[in-house]
DNA sequence: TCAATATAATCAGACGTCTGTCGATTAGCC
DNA sequence: GGCTAATCGACAGACGTCTGATTATATTGA
């Protein structure tokens, strides 16, 4: 139990590991850890679940859309539709009337792996609410959403959300 | 000022955008991007910081301890640290005793740089918080830290926190 | 003493992320 | 029509992160 300061034991992380950036780093982390935990007979990470979540709800999208929407940088959604593309999940088609864009749509495979993939991403988030109660898991929630929505136009990937 | 939802407009983020797991990889997105900023003229990460903290605070440490107290993966440390001493950052003597360790020790640029961090990374906290008031910074930081202390030893890395 | 176990560090491979740049294409303007 | 600006998407380069395998070294125990 060694719990006395006497000994001048000092705390290396004191004063760095009460900083919002800190942790939220290390939450960060955990919350990705669960996520393929969860996951792992899927084979499938957030990011690529994101991508498949939102071309579920828009049928078929950009992207570029797909980005805004998510929040990602061009060059990372470009990384995670090619692998979704190679695991034929998403099929990428070229658009007649701007053949700079292609559009994105789920197949069959990918449609399968989104309705299978819910029930394990519920998961997740109960796992990771479970260490609140519901009040703070719910503050905690409405801090964090606070605090994205503050920032989001000065991040370079500013989200596009209806609600405003 | 769009706000009917009776034309169906959908929220494609509707079920995804408030799950703790998007919200908070957000969240590290907008850190990181916000220390990048404010420590761009010293060219460092916050990651990078750390280990300068770290070393600052204990004098001399190994790769390993290091990981352990900022809750970083052995590779990833590795190279963060292959990349300090590249810079002339700090130093990495062989362990007399224990051939396998290297003792890792700031220099007196790495010194430097880690003082020269310390108001622009202050200005970051500042920035981070600045969206709350103080009541809900001091009860976000709190649900944070009781987040991850929970994780804490689920994670393949967890910190080594002399406060238990 | 020798074998088994544990630890430190490296390396390879994968993914996510960002920056910056470039080419292709479209759209706007004269 | 043709120039120009804006946009999309590809690519290269960098960093952080994780997993898994490997090597070197210590420690422990039979």
């Amino acid at each position: 139990m060694r719990k006395k300061p006497r000994t001048r034991e000092i705390d290396p992380l004191q004063g760095l590991g009460d900083r919002p950036g800190f942790l939220i780093r290390r939450a960060h982390q955990i919350s990705q850890a669960v996520f393929i935990e969860e996951c792992a007979r899927l084979d499938i990470t957030a990011t690529q679940f994101g991508v498949l979540w939102i071309l579920s709800r828009a049928g078929e999208l950009d992207q570029i859309s797909i980005a805004r929407l998510l929040g990602f940088d061009r060059s990372t959604t470009g990384l995670v539709v090619s692998l979704l593309e190679k695991r034929a999940l998403i099929t990428r088609l070229p658009n007649k009337s701007d053949r700079r864009r292609h559009v994105l749509r789920l197949t069959k495979a990918g449609e399968d792996l989104k309705r299978r993939a819910e029930p394990l991403v519920d998961r997740v988030r109960v796992r990771l609410e479970s260490v609140f109660t519901r009040r703070e898991a719910k503050i905690f929630l409405r801090l964090l959403d606070k605090f994205t929505r503050s920032f989001d136009e000065t991040t370079r990937v500013p989200l596009r959300r209806p609600k405003g």
